[in-house]
DNA sequence: TTACAATATGACTAGAGATTCATATGAATG
DNA sequence: CATTCATATGAATCTCTAGTCATATTGTAA
């Protein structure tokens, strides 16, 4: 948790700050990332920047914090009070939308969450011993989509959310690691889904 | 590429350097992975290193060259030749499959490969322009069945293979981070390969 | 045995980057 | 003003590791 001097400073400051450090941690990974780059980026003293948090792996979990809290912020209006009111596949259509939203309106803060995933270390650090949340949301969703009768119950619920894990980071790939910012969220959205649904395979 | 010297030594030796650099890179990415690690577990000096090869780099460079070699020889046999004679599924199967036995045959290998892919600038040095070579096999592999008739037309090919290559990754994932080595090959990918092929959706 | 080449070694150098610290500035208080 | 408290600063320190080098050892061929 950064220190109260932090959360003193006029806002402005605070700002430059959080996006000196949004610059280097979605260029670089954690250890890869240079304090120094992140005063000088913001304009203050090296110093100043311990003034402000503890070290460089206090900073990296307070911006992990607002990034999980901003995605979360996609994710809410839409879904929280249509479940129940919504099928599970309108539902996970949801989740795969707002998570191109998300990526879309912060081009830049969803790479450290990637690139946070392969540091297996430092994740744990920072979310506990869960290895990833996001295969643990699918799970939960697929089962809740077995029990509507949406989802086929033969799947197996770890695997598949693996897989629709792997797929939301291939879909942030897709849109800017091969710059489609412009495309469509429908379309991809609507092919994504289709393939989740029916597979690939051409019926005859 | 490493040094004459390198290749001079006797083949235990060899190999107990490959051993020693198998473990480190498997555990540590590129950037945190020690020269002096690696030297102190061959049980070599670390000068000794430095008359073997140019830098880390270059370890790192062929070892992955083995890796790749390693790989492409499971995927081989069953389907190299076999192109033509199994349809699109089959094929798809078969790399998945070779993907499951490379993974359980190597254990320490196929997290290797996998950091790399998180740090691009690496992998650019390492393979070239093309971000990733598997996302490209996948496409091929996807066109290859389109035109076969197997594959819906209108599948986005691209999106497609990064999906089925994000997937061979949750695969592994699956395999080993959580713990399933025993598991039947054939299980799984009868799972995945009905996922892929029909979707998760329950048919009434 | 001697001389030469190839290999082995670990102390040493160089550089990078995180973190500390003594000092400076400045605002608020009495 | 004088004093105190919070903040700012960048030079200095500390740590770590890649990579070098002068020297020692081993193997070999004459």
């Amino acid at each position: 948790m950064p220190k109260d001097t932090f959360f003193n400073l006029p806002e402005e400051k605070r700002e430059r700050i959080m996006e000196a450090a949004i610059d280097e941690f979605a260029t670089h990974p954690f250890h890869q990332a240079r304090v120094t780059a992140i005063a000088e980026e913001a304009g203050i003293a090296k110093g100043s920047f311990y003034q402000y948090f503890e070290d460089k792996k206090d900073l990296f979990k307070y911006l992990m914090e607002q990034i999980v809290e901003k995605k979360m912020s996609y994710i809410n209006c839409n879904l929280v009070e249509g479940k129940g009111k919504y099928g599970f596949f309108q539902l996970l259509r949801e989740v795969y939308l707002s998570g191109i939203r998300f990526a879309k309106d912060n081009p830049r803060l969803a790479p450290i969450g990637i690139m946070l995933l392969s540091d297996k270390e430092l994740y744990r650090e920072i979310f506990g011993e869960h290895t990833d949340k996001s295969v643990d949301f699918f799970r939960q969703l697929l089962e809740y989509g077995k029990e509507q009768g949406a989802v086929h119950p033969k799947i197996d619920s770890v695997l598949a959310a693996k897989m629709l894990a792997g797929m939301s980071y291939a879909l942030v790939d897709y849109i800017y690691a091969d710059g489609r910012l412009d495309y469509d969220d429908m379309v991809i959205i609507d092919q994504m889904l289709y393939i989740i649904e029916n597979g690939i395979k051409q019926k005859e």
